[in-house]
DNA sequence: CGTAGTGTTGAATTGAATCAAGTGTCGTGG
DNA sequence: CCACGACACTTGATTCAATTCAACACTACG
C-alpha cells in the first residue's frame, strides 16, 4: 500500500541473509514453539506422509520469521531465487509488472499453499509476492529441500505432487481465461476460494475476501468495474450475498451451473 | 479423430517418411539405436547434467514406442496417470473438452518438452494429448522416474527444474491471456514458437505451424477468424510473411515491440 | 475431379472496457 | 471521539475490440 510498508519489508529481514539470530531483534516467544510437527496444516502441506523423525528433519531446514504485515513483500520480481514459502496463516498475491507499469496478479495463496515455485527453473523469481493481510509463512530453502528430498522419498514424492498440482491448477485457469465469460470466471473464482477455505477447515460458504476487486479483476482478466458489476448480478440472482468484502455463497450447485453452462447453448 | 487413428499406433512403421511441410517430423533412422545417450535432444531434455552411466540408467526405464500419426492420442482426459512423455520429434497439443463438448487447447509441445505433468498430483490426466503430425515420443513411467530420482540427485534436480519451468511458462500465459490484445497474443505466440524452434536448432525465423488456426485461437482465447485476421494484419505491417501454415518472421525486434507496447499508451 | 477440412474476408452484433461521477469505508491525527 | 482524506467500491453512459454470422476460396487427398 503505502511507501512506509514497503520500506518496512526491507528492514524486517525476510531475505536469506537475515536469518534468525539477526542483531536486529529476537523472534516472538511463542514462535519458537511452532513446528511442522504441531502445525495444524501438516496434513495438507509439505509434511504429508512423513514419519515423526522425518518431520523433525524437515523442521530443521525451515525458517519461521516474524509475521508479515499487509503490503509486505516476500520477494520481488527478478530477485535471485533461493527459497519457496509455505503460507502458514493469512494470504498473499503474486503479481508481475509490465514495462508500462501495469500490474497483473498471477495468483492468490492461502494457508497450506506454496509460493515461489515459478523461480525454480530460472533461479529468479518471475513475480513479486505480497502479503494481503497480517500473515505468517514458513521459509524453505530450496537447495536444502532438494537435499532432504534425496533422503526422504516421501518428501520428494510430495513436492513433485505439489508442483504437479500447481501445474494442473494453472491449466484450469488457462481454460477459464481463454473461454469463459465474466460471470463464469467470477463464479468459478468464488467456488475455488470456497474449496480452498474448506480445505483448511474454514467455512465453504461464508468468507472474507482478502483481496480488492481490482486484484480479482487482474487475476481473471477483467476490470474492477466488471468484477463489481458481476458480484452485484450474482447477488441479484440470489446466488451469493456480498457485503463489502464478506461473501456468502447461498447456492453452490447453482454457482457450478453458472460455470458449466455454456451461455451460447440454450438451456 | 477417428478410432482408426489410435489403432494406427499399433501398426508397424516403415520409418521415416519426410512429410512435406513438416519441419519437425523427421526421425532417426533406426529406432533400436535411439537412446538418451545418442539423442540430439539430450542437452535440453531430462538427461541434462547426467553422467554416461547415469544416462544409461535413465535409458533403462524409458519406453520408446512406434511413431504416432497425426491425430493419435497419447492419452485422454481422465485416463489414469502413470507416465510422462518427452517429445522426441513432431508436435502435440493438449486440450480439454467442456461439458458442452467445446474443446480448449491448453498447450503445444515441441521436441525436448515434457507432456503429462498435470496428472502427477491427481493421478489422472486432466487433459487429452494428441499428435499434430507424424511424431515420436519417449515414455517415462513416473513411479520409476521417482525411484531413479532418489538415486540420482541431478535427475531429481532436473525434473524439479522442468516442472518449475512449466509453472513459470503457465504464469506467463496467464498474464498474456488476462491483459493482452489479440495482436499482442499472436505476436507473443509466434515469438515463443520461434524461441522453441531455435532451442532445437531449427530456424527461429521461418517455420511451419503444426496446428490449425482454430487450435491457436483456442490456446490464446481468440476465435479462429481473429487469428486469421491478426496474422493478415502482421503481414500487412511487414512483420511476418504468412503462406498457409508457413510463417516467416521478418522483424523479431518489431514483434517484441508489439508485445511490449501497451496499446493504451501513446507511442 | 469432387469433397471435406481449413482458411480468409466482410458486415453486424455484443460483452466487457473505458470514461465519468458518485458513495461507502477505514485508518489517522487533531 | 470525531473529522478528514485516501482508498475502495458502485453505478451509469458510451465506446470499442473481438465475436458471431455468413459467404466464399484454397488445399490436400482419396
Amino acid at each position: 500500500m503505502t511507501g512506509s510498508q514497503s520500506k518496512a519489508m526491507a528492514t524486517e529481514g525476510l531475505m536469506p541473509e537475515f536469518r534468525s539470530g539477526s542483531a536486529l531483534g529476537e523472534n516472538c516467544r511463542n514462535q519458537a514453539e511452532i513446528s511442522c510437527g504441531n502445525c495444524r496444516l501438516s496434513e495438507l502441506c509439505l509434511p504429508i506422509g512423513l514419519k515423526k523423525s522425518e518431520i523433525h528433519q524437515l523442521d530443521n531446514i525451515i525458517e519461521r520469521n516474524r509475521p508479515l504485515h499487509k503490503g509486505d513483500h516476500l520477494y520481488r520480481q527478478n530477485d535471485a531465487f533461493s527459497t519457496v514459502f509455505a503460507v502458514r496463516s493469512g494470504s498473499f498475491k503474486t503479481y508481475v509488472l509490465t514495462d508500462s507499469g501495469v500490474g497483473r496478479v498471477t495468483g492468490f495463496y492461502l494457508p497450506g499453499e506454496i509460493i515461489g515455485m515459478d523461480g525454480i527453473a530460472s533461479h529468479r523469481y518471475n513475480c513479486s509476492a505480497q502479503s494481503l493481510e497480517h500473515s505468517s509463512i514458513c521459509e524453505i530453502p530450496f537447495s536444502q529441500l532438494e537435499d532432504l528430498s534425496q533422503q526422504l522419498p516421501v518428501l520428494q514424492h510430495q513436492f513433485f505432487a505439489m508442483m504437479g498440482s500447481e501445474i494442473a491448477k494453472d491449466h484450469q485457469v488457462h481454460t477459464l481465461l481463454s473461454s469463459y465469460s465474466a460471470e463464469q470466471r467470477i463464479a468459478s473464482f468464488l467456488l475455488g476460494l470456497s474449496a480452498r477455505y474448506a480445505r483448511v477447515s474454514l467455512s465453504a460458504t461464508r468468507f472474507v475476501l482478502p483481496m480488492r476487486r481490482g486484484d480479482i479483476g487482474e487475476y481473471l482478466g477483467l476490470t474492477l468495474e466488471t468484477v463489481s458489476r458481476v458480484l452485484g448480478l450474482l447477488q441479484r440472482k440470489e446466488l451469493i450475498v456480498v457485503s463489502n468484502r464478506e461473501i456468502t455463497l447461498l447456492d453452490l450447485a447453482a454457482l457450478r451451473m453458472v460455470v458449466e453452462t455454456d451461455p451460447s447453448q440454450p438451456v
